[in-house]
DNA sequence: AAGTTATATATGGTTATTCACATATCCACA
DNA sequence: TGTGGATATGTGAATAACCATATATAACTT
């Protein structure tokens, strides 16, 4: 089980403090998606999701083509409202929003593919 | 000012995060009841104090012989729920119930220094 | 002033983190 | 079976973090 110390490490990086918190407002999000809302490279993204993956605080799940990313809901009880407070920390902040911004206007969101 | 990022770089050193708990548990703590209460050496517990206070996260006074650290309090507004959320992580720990247990078995700390 | 205690920093070595670039894997679909 | 898009990983280099030991500063005491 994750400890304290290993889950503020994990968002202590700026690039995983971004995807942590963009997953914890949207709820479920594929590689590509925060590829395109971070505006940072494919393997940069890939590294600290894995990262995120193994100390337990995503869970990953693939749908065909895309694998798909959201917080684990088997963190500790404690986790959880730090998630809510890192994230109340970032919203309002001119990253996170040019980060949704860029999400909600990506063109071919996986979801929506049909339309494409 | 702080950012997120760095805020919870600061936590995610074990023994920074046993200071700062401590810290927001007992308030005030001057070095050596930090360095008797982690049973760490002095100098190493000396040089994390220097990075919390350097990101801003605590703030340091000096009475006479002693250097007391606590939480500063101009900490942004976001920071404070956080810090009460590590709190209840690392509460009831086997560590942090440890820490405490030197901390209050320590002999002449200094504000008792008259007793000793 | 000398000695003692408390605290801070400097140095050197080891390990960990992060990145960019290239390449590999996995899956869907033709 | 092959092609292309999506995702993952291997590698080497730059940087940062961490630690232990030794040393320096600061203040109180006698």
């Amino acid at each position: 089980m994750i400890t304290p110390a290993q889950f503020f490490k994990c968002l202590s990086d700026d690039t995983r403090l971004r995807c942590v918190t963009l997953l914890q407002k949207e709820g479920k999000l594929c590689v590509c998606e925060l590829t395109a809302a971070l505006d940072l490279s494919q393997p940069k993204i890939s590294r600290h999701l894995a990262q995120l993956r193994q100390y337990g605080l995503l869970q990953d799940s693939r749908e065909g083509q895309w694998v798909y990313y959201q917080i684990s809901p088997k963190l500790p009880d404690w986790a959880f409202p730090i998630l809510a407070n890192a994230l109340m920390a970032v919203d309002n902040s001119g990253q996170f929003t040019k980060d949704l911004e860029r999400l909600h206007h990506m063109a071919c969101r996986p979801e929506a593919a049909i339309y494409c």
